[in-house]
DNA sequence: CTTGCCGTGTACCAATCGGTAAAGAGTTCT
DNA sequence: AGAACTCTTTACCGATTGGTACACGGCAAG
């Protein structure tokens, strides 16, 4: 019998990228195994709760690597400017200049979010929090902070909803460009 | 045997509604009989293409109603302030504050975009073009309008995602107020 | 060597899936 | 009245769904 030793963390990848491909529904068993090279059995092994318990593991390994990955260099970083910039370079890198759909922002949208509405709204929260925080550190105002930190990350939302819809990859990078630039200036006036 | 003698548009409502909701693939037909009022067989006599005609309706019946209660008159605004503001009453009265999502948009993001690829870019290059029409009548620069039309449509998009993922409608209107506010500075400096 | 656990493959389950077929009811013509 | 057409109901189809049961193989500890 063909064992390949693997464990739960193996399968979050493929699950993750099923997920956000085909949705919640639209991710069967048979999409799921071939994705993750995993048989049922192991699905359920690694995975008792079945379909919503591997959603709900994608979901926090998605948060996880945010977290880790660009929440909280965001809030550390030494200079605002290069902490804005670090951000963005790995936004554009995690959505292939907009090629790849949020898979957080899309569940949000349909009645997946039922389920898992703490878990999404924990996520825009932080993320939001995270980039206010640094423009409070770098002199901007809480209110006028918190306001350009909603729009930027909504921005960005909107722009790989737009970009994905209109297969055009510059249209995101463009787009973090001109949402990079609001945050110098308001950085720059304070 | 009851009769109500419905037609093919009567459907169209119940049938975004579900598709909205619940995505292409998580929209069954028990579900869409359900949210329609409609048996298989009338189903099945309206939309003989099945699921996928039935979604394909749906997306020209947004679209055309769009392009009448909020392009065209974008398009054709006497003047570009009070065209901006219809329009943002429409786009927040459309999505509920922020509370529906774009079905369109949602579509663009998964694999449900493959066989609809075309009408879904088609819908917001139509927006954008729109908007860009009314801000170059204006008096704003061709390229910067181009960009200002992307950003407001992204934006808006953006939002919606927002929005719903914090539950917060006020987001959702605040977000529209500024994007208004930055296409009249561009009119103002114009 | 044996015992026991972990991971895996396979067969199987009821339920639901999207879709079809055909007969019947209601309406509108001639 | 009778024909023709539109819409609806119902029963049904094979395929696939999410999920379960269980036996088998590899590995590690005793």
């Amino acid at each position: 019998m063909a064992r390949m030793i693997a464990e739960r963390a193996d399968a979050l990848p493929g699950l993750a990228e099923v997920f956000r491909e085909y949705g919640y529904a639209g991710a069967s068993l048979s999409l799921i195994g071939t994705a993750t090279g995993l048989g049922r059995g192991s699905l359920y092994h690694f995975f008792p709760g079945g379909k919503q318990e591997m959603a709900a593991a994608v979901l926090a390994d998605v948060a996880a690597w945010f977290d880790a990955s660009v929440f909280t260099p965001l809030e550390q970083a030494d200079d605002p400017r290069a902490g804005i910039d670090a951000m963005m370079v790995e936004v554009d890198r995690y959505f292939r200049s907009g090629q790849r759909a949020c898979l957080i922002g899309a569940w949000g949208l349909g009645a997946t979010r039922d389920p898992f509405a703490e878990p999404i709204a924990g996520y825009f929260r932080r993320w939001i929090a995270a980039l206010q925080t640094l423009l409070v550190r770098g002199g901007v105002a809480e209110d006028h902070a918190a306001t350009l930190a909603q729009d930027v990350v909504s921005g960005i939302q909107g722009a790989v909803v737009l970009s994905r819809a209109l297969n055009d990859p510059s249209l995101f990078r463009a787009t973090l460009g001109r949402l990079t630039a609001r945050l110098y200036t308001a950085l720059a006036a304070a």
